[in-house]
RNA sequence: GCCGGUGUAGCUCAGCUGGUAGAGCAACUGAUUUGUAAUCAGUAGGUCGCGGGUUCAAAUCCCGCCGCCGGCCCCA
């Protein structure tokens, strides 16, 4: 065997080193001092690795610096580690359990009996980014499992002590410790060659967690947090995050003066008449996209007896968030508020005896349902106890799911496109908690399967995500600042048709059971609005604005003439409002601009001899004085439906 | 539901170590009639989230409940 091994650079360059050199020294002595000064880390044949590591074999090498993305990632790592040796150093007695990075940062949890204050949060950075200061190195070293629980067990970290045995239970023989300064950790690894790499940490919030997420486990302590190569970058972040506080849908609803919630519902909001107009503008377009693609619209009870959720299996599996009614005869909680309209639909589907011909049947609802959420878990929009979604059951054989599937594929994207959301794909399959046996989930998820491949549609696999009915194709949307939400959904179920013994007349003469495809686009309405809103930052396009425009008069001789203009406008269907108050010209246009009308439309004798108007965009830019008529022309392109 | 924070006028917020509440904007009234982001003056508006307690005295201190915010769990 020979001592010298070909190192392969991402550029396809090839450098001959010793067998045992480390990456640092190889990347000093072959590539150059500038690169080894950078380097964070390396990916040797695809795998991540510590500079320190030695190359015994002919290589693949990808070296990372600051520069590549990959690199915030480690050094959020890095940080986790630096908050967890500050915390123990400040607060001895604190226990560790784990701490990754996230998208944004990283977070630790820690077990203590008190909840960290703000001052010990402040503490906590200062420390953390002292230590970055003192440029410990990460030193990677592996011990055998036995020495590690001993390690643990002696410095009392219980949770420690259970990962570790997990981990020797899972089948390894050694486990990989990482340590800085005086302070260790195990950790797969890899890190930055020393704490000074990291820049700087900022510690963002703290809050509870449950050990291993579970409800029934200790409560530890989690600290968020999130680290940069340098302060203008972590300055950048902090004003990301300042710029989408501005967007908060509960910010802009009340500053647009869309909802409102009361103490009395909470979880059910109130809508304002602007903001019934952007809902129920959402609800009308989505009834014409699903008529225009051959659905059809139906309305079910909102409330139900006991008897159809024991069928449906949600008396079982979902009992604990439903609204239980009271039955005045019976005295018995008989009856619920439903939090999903599948079951309803499959009563109906078997109103009738279906032929082959008649499917695919789509039925369209937008019902009111009640799910009653975890108090502690309710939030503005996006987390309700009462919503619509914009529901649609279809029912079809199996042979028709790949069409369904694109179909529906074709009609999402058209809606997303239209509000300028972008999406993802993911396909989840069978969760723990499940009904039906494995053979109906094979078959359910390799539907699918098919259909997303048939499309050509690029998806990510979510293993156990599926709901208890059926696994699922999830669409998750990113809006204009990069956050991602998860929206369209569409589930196939091959269960509910078999509970509710639902069946179709086939050619044969014979019953058939159907299929039942489970789908929505925008989610509910509830959320959806909450995302537009923060999408658009409340600046909305003409057709979703709430008021498409606002008339001015630069004196009050033109009244009459703008009442005139408004009210055949909003004959025209147009929503068109006159500001009257008693304030300048100028207030008006400013508040006309702070409610971020698209149009805003200033009239004066000119306007009034000439029969036009003077409109302002948002934002604006003045357009130039035109007729009415024109007006109308532009309003009617900008205002039209999607 | 759990952990932490928080709750003062329609909105945004002040009110120090306890001495029975204040500003700006909005609203209302009057004056002003103005050409593209705030005209001026005046008036009115609050059981300080709710319920207990401590105290001569509570927005302020203590306890309970409710809501909201940040997380956990869950999820459209």
């Amino acid at each position: 065997m020979s001592d010298i091994i070909t190192v392969t650079l991402p550029d396809g360059s090839q450098k001959q080193t010793a067998r045992g050199t480390t990456i640092a020294d190889f990347v000093r002595e072959s590539i150059g001092p500038g690169l080894a000064k950078a380097a964070l880390f390396a990916r040797v044949n695809g795998q991540d690795m510590d500079l320190a590591r030695k190359l015994d074999e002919d290589v693949k090498l990808q070296i990372f610096t600051p520069k590549s993305p990959e690199s915030l990632e480690l050094i959020r790592h890095d940080a986790a580690h630096v908050v967890a040796s500050a915390v123990q150093k400040l607060f001895p007695g604190t226990q560790v359990t784990i701490g990754p990075a996230t998208e944004e940062g990283f977070y630790y949890d820690f077990f203590r009996e008190k909840p960290f204050t703000p001052e010990d949060l402040e503490k906590i950075e200062a420390e953390a980014n002292a230590e970055l200061k003192r440029d410990m190195a990460f030193v990677r070293t592996e011990i055998s499992m036995d020495e590690a629980v001993r390690l643990f067990e002696e410095k009392g970290e219980k949770f420690k002590v259970e990962i570790v045995k997990d981990i020797a239970a899972k089948g390894a023989k050694t486990l990989t410790l990482y340590t800085h300064g005086d302070w260790v950790d195990f950790c797969l690894g890899p890190h930055a060659p020393s704490t000074g790499k990291i820049g700087i940490i900022k510690i963002l919030s703290s809050s509870g967690a449950y050990w291993r997420g579970d409800h029934r486990n200790p409560m530890l302590q989690r600290v968020y947090g999130t680290a940069f190569f340098d302060k203008k970058q972590l300055a950048e972040y902090l004003t990301r995050i300042e710029e989408s506080k501005k967007r908060d849908h509960r910010k802009l609803g009340k500053e647009l003066d869309l909802f409102h919630f009361h103490p009395y519902s909470p979880g059910s909001a109130f809508w304002t008449p602007k903001g019934t107009t952007l809902y129920t503008t959402l609800s009308n377009w989505m009834r014409q996209l699903t008529q225009n693609d051959g659905y059809v619209e139906i309305k079910t009870p909102l409330m139900f007896n006991k008897g159809l959720w024991e069928t449906s299996g949600h008396w079982g599996k979902y009992k604990e968030n439903m609204f239980l009614v009271l039955d005045s005869e019976s005295g018995e909680h008989d009856f619920s508020l439903k939090p999903m309209n599948c079951p309803s639909h499959h009563l109906f589907y078997g109103f009738k005896k279906h032929s082959y011909r008649d499917l695919p049947l789509r039925y369209h609802t937008q019902d009111v349902l009640h799910r009653n959420e975890a108090a502690g878990s309710l939030g503005g929009l996006t987390r309700v106890r009462q919503f619509a979604q914009d529901d649609a059951h279809i029912y079809c054989t199996e042979a028709q799911i790949t069409d369904e599937v694109r179909r529906f594929v074709k009609l999402l994207d058209h809606v997303y496109k239209a509000v300028g959301l972008t999406y993802a794909v993911k396909l989840s399959t069978r969760p723990e908690q499940r009904l039906g046996d494995d053979s109906l989930w094979d078959r359910a998820e390799g539907g699918l399967k098919a259909a997303l491949e048939s499309l050509g549609l690029e998806y990510e696999l979510a293993p156990g995500d599926g709901a208890f009915y059926g696994p699922k194709i999830d669409f998750a949307v990113s809006d204009s600042i990069g956050r991602r939400w998860q929206l369209g959904t569409m589930q196939l179920d091959y269960l509910a048709p078999e509970r509710f013994d639902l069946t179709y007349v086939g050619e044969d003469n014979a019953e058939h059971r159907p299929v039942v495809l489970h789908r929505a686009i925008f989610g509910s309405f509830e959320r959806f609005t909450a995302i537009l809103i923060e999408h658009f930052a409340g600046a909305f396009p003409a057709w979703l604005a709430p008021i498409q425009a606002v008339l001015v008069t630069v004196a009050d001789r033109q009244n009459d003439y703008a009442r005139k203009v408004r009210d055949s406008l909003r004959a025209k269907g147009y929503r068109v409002e006159f500001d009257e108050r008693g304030m300048s010209m100028n207030a008006k246009i400013r508040e006309a601009q702070l409610q971020k009308v698209p149009f805003t439309l200033v009239v004066g004798d000119n306007e009034v001899s000439g029969e036009g108007v003077s409109p302002r965009r948002y934002g604006g830019e003045d357009l130039k004085t035109m007729k009415v008529t024109d007006f109308e022309a532009l309003l009617a392109k900008e205002a039209a439906l999607p």
